[in-house]
DNA sequence: TATGAATGAGAATTCATTCAT
DNA sequence: GATGAATGAATTCTCATTCAT
């Protein structure tokens, strides 16, 4: 059971997470101060230091549970459906997870721009789900005789590929809108794999 | 002819360059107070305002520079060459500039965190060189039906593509190192061309 | 009962009050820095910021409490005494700060300079007593058939011409010094009434 | 002959006192920095040292100028006139001063929180039209055995009165606006002359 | 006279962090 | 655990004044 204190605890933790959220893609993070996030928490000052060592241990988190929330959420979409082909699945993995950004350009900025491999090789140890991407690339290329390591790089290089693109074109619109982008994106993904 | 006062303005503003680049790039951008870069500089604390309105001003213009600088080193270098094709001829611009960040790693680190594309269009408005490289991949599909726009847009993927897997690989060997990176990136790029 | 926490609060504001005080009377306003008073006061810089927004936030705060605190002085001052008439017991209320500024030149020079009549309509909201000189007033013409507002203008000239005529031969003995000037203000005041 | 030399000069120093006048008026006299003159009036920053000793200097000698001014225009204009009596043609020339600021709101508060009585005894000193005021107010007192200095203090209790009425009706509304204040404020001065 | 780049002291303000309650 | 007043170093930025040209 769950006690009292504990769940008091949770929320509070849970306040400044969605306080902290709410001003870094506000406000961006260099302008919130933790005086901001207690204050939109409504919490004191010490609290904050309670659960987080400073600014970017919050923001660190914060990313974390985000980003891998997301994939999570691209994965279990993906598998519900039935493709006919490798590719097609993978291509709609990677739609759905544009969609998602365009529908939430904040949160993909703030994402992109801290998102770094280190905090990503911890999720990929944490969070079960994320080994699910790997798979199905696996799965796609069992019949050829691609050593295992180049198929991890082909893609991490889709990934990235995709995922620099989208950036660009959703918050930027460089160098067209993403519905312009994708499919010269796709076709070029296609070339890929 | 340039009066004594004009080259001493010219000293005092490359001064600034000259020191708020090497703190950016050896404390960080955070880490860099105004107070630091003058003091590095040998200017009074003034003077830097006289220059420049704040840190990510100075910024700005260090970052179009330096981006600028070695793109047009880039060009030139390719220039000076003569290729069998143009797949050839792009993988050596391309390789050119991986090289150069191989020894510049910091430097590497502080453009691809800090380069808008915002700040490049304005260089290519305003460096006739960087049209070159357009230029160059025009002609590369001169030959195709491919509509202006689209070969524009892959020229750009392209880039992204070659920018974010080298960050990734040279500042944090992720997935790989370079080394073992560049063959599949020149691979893919191949395929996409 | 007070907590200890809470009388320190007092404390520190009380003695940043006085610094400031202090400090905007012997030296000025503009020649007062923030740092100056938080020295006096023996408080943090960041104290102060805790406290006021800034220099001209603790000169209003300021100067309504010390006007305030004298004006109610000389209600309650005025309310012991008996008179034979209104005119007699206007011309003590008026007589009684007159003299008080005399003795306090750099108080009136403060307060004067400073005090905005939007400030003290805050006062005039806040403060029970500073109505009774109203009160006072509109006694002294309850049998008359002046409209209420006439009556409220009447004093606000009253004052007006009292204030700037004290001010100006207290502070600068123009056009003569202020115990030459009573009679004629005196007079004049009585014309008026 | 004023050589061409002897006209640069003035030109610069009018444009100087130009521009001071704009920004004293519009952002103030503490959020104006010599720069900004400077920079308005088209001069380097050294020229205004060759004029004016500080900011204000020339605030001194902008408030003198434009007081004196207005005063004279307000003379000259009541002399123009014939009255049927001192009491009419005091008040003419009060009320025309009053008009004046009305479309001037903005100079009255420059001019009214600024000028010193030590600025206008010098104005008085050297410019004659002024003393044509006080020869007005002592023809209207001719007839009276009233001393000469009471005459003269009563002269300054009438434009003292005169003076904060019409600055606190006209730039703060208080206690009422300048035309619901007007007739109060003559029948003041009838009653005191 | 006129210029305007350079100065650097100093003013305002912020903010992470501590710690007594 | 939770609080929030207090701290003061650090940072940004301003601006009057000088002086070589």
């Amino acid at each position: 059971m769950v006690s009292k204190v504990e769940r008091n605890k949770r929320e509070k933790e849970n306040s400044l997470y969605a306080a902290a959220y709410e001003l870094f893609i506000n406000k961006g993070i260099n302008e919130t101060a933790i005086n901001d996030i207690v204050k939109k928490a409504g919490v004191a000052k010490g609290t904050f230091y309670l659960y987080f060592k400073d600014k970017y241990d919050i923001l660190d988190k914060l990313i974390l549970d985000k980003s891998s929330q997301i994939l999570n959420e691209a994965i279990v979409e993906t598998r519900l459906k039935v493709f006919q082909s490798f590719e097609e699945e993978l291509l709609y993995f990677i739609d759905y997870i544009i969609e998602y950004f365009k529908e939430n350009k904040l949160m993909l900025k703030l994402i992109y721009k801290n998102l770094s491999w280190g905090i990503f090789k911890k999720a990929y140890r944490d969070y079960d789900e994320i080994h699910e991407i790997y798979n199905m690339f696996e799965r796609g290329y069992e019949d050829t005789s691609l050593p295992r390591e180049d198929i991890e790089k082909t893609l991490f290089i889709i990934l990235e590929l995709a995922g620099s693109v989208s950036y660009s074109s959703i918050i930027l619109n460089e160098p067209d809108n993403i519905d312009e982008m994708k499919p010269i994106l796709f076709d070029t993904i296609k070339k890929i794999i």
